[in-house]
DNA sequence: TCGAACTTTCAAAAATTATTGAAAGTTTAT
DNA sequence: ATAAACTTTCAATAATTTTTGAAAGTTCGA
């Protein structure tokens, strides 16, 4: 009895505890431009012991299957998340990188592809505009040429973070990981 | 007559890169948090030579006096626009931060402490529960204590970069706002 | 104290974005 | 070739976010 008592209030802090990550790392989703679903469905991939399959999915989140086959989709796009055939069933089934450093990697890469890199080729354009003399055109290149620069010098260090550290990041992991 | 049709085209040139830009910039702001709106009155105060009033950015970007007035007590939340009261007016004038590297150092700060700390406490939260000895609790605590880590040093990373650098950013601007 | 010149607020409307669910599509075993 | 077991698509709907504009609020000079 007593171990019955203790065994729920176990389950009970676990569930508690992935909700809670399920639902905080959702809402960071919204901030940086994936969708809530999208990151909640990340989430749960990301501290499951086995890999999912999309009923598990839909069932766990409470969201419809449309939408979770969507939002599986722009994960796989995103190199985050991948299939994996489990032999004799026939449903598919879903894991994420579960390496954090490898999941910032991938991160990174995609989000500079996607949405710095668009930005970076607009700010050249418009800096590289005749300049005819009059203060507001000087002000103008001024200006968007110095967004070029420190836009490319992030992204380029933010690359430079992702590929080549083995100090910062990894120093942290190497104790959790083992 | 030359000089005329000459003029007209440097001011369409103009305008078109102004356009461009406060467009893109605007469409950016999206994807990292903050409005359309809010990101192109920072675009063309940015830009812009002399302090704006209300007025001036209602025309220039076609938006309401109520948008506005919202967006632009924002951005001085944010610490990114500041009123300039000028002598004998009794309007109100709206500059912003024009030093892009100082931009950046308030855009890191501030995003730090509204988005990535509150994950962060959530984060060690969940990483903190008492290990049941079962595989799931033992994975959700590992996971969420990796990304605890990842985003603690990604912060603490970005801190150090907007504040300390002297060589990266500075170096590219120091040619330009000569 | 009044009123003109501004700014702010906020409920309603518009625009955008996410989600649903059922029909269409695909794959595999027999 | 068929049917069962799945997945994908997409038009409709729901939820959320942004924008408007007019009323309320503020400030200042006379």
């Amino acid at each position: 009895m007593k171990v019955r008592k203790l065994s729920y209030i176990c389950i009970m802090e676990y569930q508690e505890a992935k909700e809670k990550f399920i639902s905080t790392w959702g809402s960071l989703g919204t901030l940086w431009g994936i969708n809530k679903a999208m990151a909640q469905i990340q989430a749960l991939l990301f501290i499951s012991t086995k890999p999912l399959s999309m009923e598990d999915i839909m069932e766990q989140l409470h969201i419809s299957r449309g939408n979770t086959s969507m939002n599986l989709r722009q994960l796989m796009d995103w190199g985050i998340v991948t299939k994996e055939l489990i032999p004799g069933e026939r449903k598919e089934y879903f894991t994420t990188e579960k390496d954090v450093q490898e999941l910032a990697r991938i991160i990174a890469k995609e989000r500079s592809r996607r949405e710095i890199q668009p930005v970076v080729k607009v700010l050249k354009e418009v800096s590289s505009i005749r300049d005819d003399g009059t203060k507001k055109t000087q002000e103008l290149i001024k200006q968007t040429k110095a967004l070029y620069d420190l836009t490319e010098t992030a992204d380029a260090m933010l690359n430079k973070i992702v590929n080549q550290q083995q100090n910062w990041i990894t120093k942290s992991l190497i104790k959790l990981i083992k």
